[in-house]
DNA sequence: AAATATAGTTAATAATATTAACTATTTTAG
DNA sequence: CTAAAATAGTTAATATTATTAACTATATTT
């Protein structure tokens, strides 16, 4: 029998929690054409401040593609075809580094910037009404906790995985 | 300019983090030849009671798929398939329910029992590193807070939606 | 100057999941 | 009590989402 914990209860909830939201989030975008993916890319370069990718660094000049992969977590490969659909689109438009002509840039352009303007009240309607009735300070910590988990992820790596190494190591 | 908001931040990190942990995961459990789906699946039949799933409904019988599928919020095809994986590897066996003959029940065989044992213990040691550094009672609000924005995102699901239609009603 | 690293793309493919159609059984409603 | 609807599960075809590996172009390092 698995004993009650709550540090375990709060990581099963995260992702379930995720996993809804990605859920309700794929059904609305669907009717604008896009996927959820697709839909944080516009965020990211909305610059949309609450994005963790900005908390981590700052940026100056437009993102580009391997920035993308960086915080979505996934491929180049994979964020040239999530790219590919939101120029077709024409919601973004992309442009070559002056100083480094690898490069490339990338820009919302008005029709973008139309589309996360229309759709950012709604989203902020359903993310008040889910979060409504805790203290601003509990809203604080709660921030606090995902981010120092976020930290640890992704800065403490290898005790991370020295955790597993119990599991692969004496195997059967 | 979007503006900063303490409510945007905590989704956008619960997807984030959500995202890492998922990937963690999958690369931990591809050690042992499963998907995070999949042991998803034996924590289910483990019993976990730190999942969603438990909290919002007890369970006397084993479960069976289509209630796996509700749980991880995928179709019954789906877990079809999943489950395949899982009985081929002598992880879980399934039985017909002698009231219902339409259900088939869900078990971890000893095989399964022993896998989900032996990875207890790191998969609990990491979620602890992470989670460290906060108080019970800090933890138990987070949870709250977890557990409200699910309820509301499972039984508010008209109110959710009314916010959408602001969306696409005028479009354009 | 040569070797290495970075940025992006392409093509093939893997993985993950969905839809639709089907069988079998149970429940509901007239 | 029967006909219709609902539930559980499966199968086959397909969609989607993402990855890997190989490649070009450019920049950086040694």
């Amino acid at each position: 029998m698995i004993e009650k914990s709550i540090e375990e209860s709060i990581v099963l909830s995260i992702f379930d929690l995720s996993n809804q939201l990605k859920k309700i989030g794929d059904e609305v975008y669907q009717k604008v054409g896009l996927t959820t993916q697709q839909w944080l890319i516009l965020l990211h370069l909305a610059n949309n401040p609450n994005l963790p990718f900005f908390k981590r660094e700052k940026h100056e000049k437009d993102l580009m593609a391997s920035e993308l992969a960086d915080s979505l977590n996934v491929t180049r490969a994979n964020i040239t075809n999530l790219i590919n659909v939101l120029l077709d689109k024409g919601l973004i438009r992309q442009y070559e580094d002056h100083d480094d002509r690898r490069k490339k840039r990338l820009k919302l352009t008005k029709k973008g910037v139309a589309l996360v303007n229309k759709t950012q009240p709604s989203r902020l309607g359903v993310i008040n009404f889910l979060t409504e009735g805790f203290t601003k300070t509990e809203k604080q910590t709660f921030l606090q906790f995902l981010e120092q988990c976020m930290n640890k992820l992704i800065n403490e790596d290898e005790k991370i995985k020295s955790f597993h190494k119990l599991l692969v190591d004496r195997k059967g």
